[in-house]
DNA sequence: AATTCAAGCAACCGCCTAGCT
DNA sequence: CAGCTAGGCGGTTGCTTGAAT
C-alpha cells in the first residue's frame, strides 16, 4: 500500500507557521474551500505539504474553533466520553463543539490523566489501579511518621511507622476488593463526584480524597485499635491527593445529572466494597466524621471488620498470594 | 541574573482505511 | 481484485514558556 510522501522530503518547510503562511492558508481556504490538500499548498502558494496544510487548518485556524481554558461541562463530558469510547479523541472531539481531538488529546494527557493516576485510579480502565506504585508513597508516610516523633514518645514513634505501612498495604488491598467487586465497565460513580457547585479543578480531587480518607480512617481504626485516633488522622491525611493536607468536605451533589442517562450505570454494590458507597456527594457528606452519628459509625465499622474478619490470621508479612486467593473466593 | 527543570501544546510521524481506477 | 492515493487518526516529539533554584 502506497504511502503519501513525507512532508520534509523535497524541501518542504517543517515546524511552526508564520502569520503570513496562516494568511495564506486562510484566504485560499476563504477563497476556494478545502478541496483536495495535496495540490491545495502549490495553488494557495505555501511551500508546505498538504498533511501539514491540512493539521493546521483543522486544529488551529478553522472558524468555528474555541479556544481557552476547559470548562466543568466540557471536562465533565471527557471524562465521560473516554470512559465509552477511550482513546477515540476525534469521537470524542465530535461531541464537543469547536475543540479538536488534538487539544483534548493533550488536555487529556497533560491534566486529566495526570488527576485520576494521582487519585490511584487507572486512567485508562478508569478502575482504582491495583499495581504497587502506591508503595512509592511510602517514603513520604514515614517521614510522616517520623515527623511525629518529634512531638510523641518513642513508643508512639515506632506505632506510627507500623501503621503506616499497615495503612499503605490496606489501600492496596481496598483496590483489589474494589476492582474485583465491580464490573469492568466505567466507573461512573466516579464521574458522579464532579458537580458544578465545587470550584474547578478540586470537585473530583476533593470528593475522592475524602472518600478514600475516611474509609482508610475508619479501616485502620477497626483493625489497629491500640493507635491514637490523632496519629491514625495525621496517616490518613497523608494520603489525600494534595500532600497531605486535610481535604474539605465532597460538595453537594449537583442537581444537573443529566449526562448520567446516556450511559448504563453499572456502580458498584455497597455490600461489597470496602469502601464507603459514594453513589452520589450526598452520601460522602452523610458518612463525614462531623456528620455521621456514633451508630452509623459503629455500624460501617462492624461492617468493615467483618469484611477483615476473616484475615485476622494473616501473618505481619502479608501474604498476597493468599489475600488475593481469598478475595478471588469471595 | 543565570540556570535548570517541568508543563503545556503545536506539529510531525507512521499507520490505517475508504474510495477510486 | 489489486494497487494507489488522499484523508484521518492516535501516539510521540520537541519547542516554548514560566516556575523554581
Amino acid at each position: 500500500m502506497g504511502r503519501p510522501p513525507r512532508c520534509d522530503e523535497f524541501g518542504l518547510k517543517k515546524g511552526p507557521w508564520t502569520r503570513e503562511e496562516d494568511k495564506k492558508l486562510k484566504d485560499y481556504i476563504g477563497k476556494h474551500g478545502q478541496g483536495n490538500w495535496q495540490r491545495l499548498p502549490k495553488l494557495a502558494g505555501l511551500n508546505r505539504c498538504g498533511k501539514s496544510c491540512r493539521l493546521r487548518w483543522t486544529n488551529y485556524l478553522r472558524p468555528d474553533i474555541k479556544r481557552g481554558e476547559f470548562t466543568d461541562e466540557e471536562e465533565k463530558l471527557i471524562l465521560q466520553l473516554h470512559a465509552v469510547l477511550g482513546n477515540k479523541w476525534s469521537a470524542i472531539a465530535t461531541r464537543l463543539p469547536g475543540r479538536t481531538d488534538n487539544e483534548i488529546k493533550n488536555y487529556w494527557n497533560t491534566n486529566m490523566r495526570k488527576k485520576l493516576l494521582q487519585m490511584g485510579i487507572d486512567p485508562v480502565t478508569h478502575q482504582p489501579r491495583t499495581d504497587l506504585n502506591l508503595l512509592a508513597t511510602m517514603p513520604s508516610l514515614l517521614t510522616v511518621a517520623n515527623l511525629g516523633s518529634l512531638t510523641s514518645s518513642l513508643d508512639n514513634s515506632l506505632q506510627l511507622q507500623a501503621d503506616a505501612a499497615h495503612l499503605i498495604k490496606l489501600q492496596l488491598v481496598q483496590n483489589l476488593v474494589q476492582l474485583l467487586t465491580c464490573s469492568a465497565t466505567p466507573n461512573l460513580d466516579l464521574l458522579r463526584l464532579f458537580g458544578p457547585a465545587a470550584p474547578r479543578n478540586h470537585r473530583l480531587n476533593d470528593a475522592l480524597a475524602s472518600t478514600r480518607q475516611l474509609s482508610s480512617l475508619v479501616i485502620l481504626q477497626s483493625l489497629t485499635p491500640t493507635a491514637s485516633r490523632e496519629g491514625l488522622q495525621h496517616l490518613t491525611n497523608s494520603l489525600s491527593v494534595d500532600g497531605g493536607e486535610a481535604v474539605a468536605p465532597a460538595p453537594a451533589p449537583a442537581d444537573d445529572m443529566s449526562w448520567e442517562n446516556t450511559v448504563e450505570d453499572k456502580s458498584c454494590g455497597t455490600d461489597t466494597s470496602v469502601f464507603p458507597t459514594s453513589n452520589s456527594a450526598a452520601s460522602l457528606d452523610s458518612v463525614s466524621p462531623e456528620n455521621m452519628s456514633r451508630s452509623e459509625t459503629t455500624s460501617l465499622e462492624g461492617s468493615i471488620s467483618a469484611t477483615f474478619e476473616d484475615w485476622d490470621d494473616l501473618d505481619n508479612d502479608f501474604g498476597w498470594a493468599e489475600i488475593l486467593d481469598r478475595i478471588a473466593m469471595s
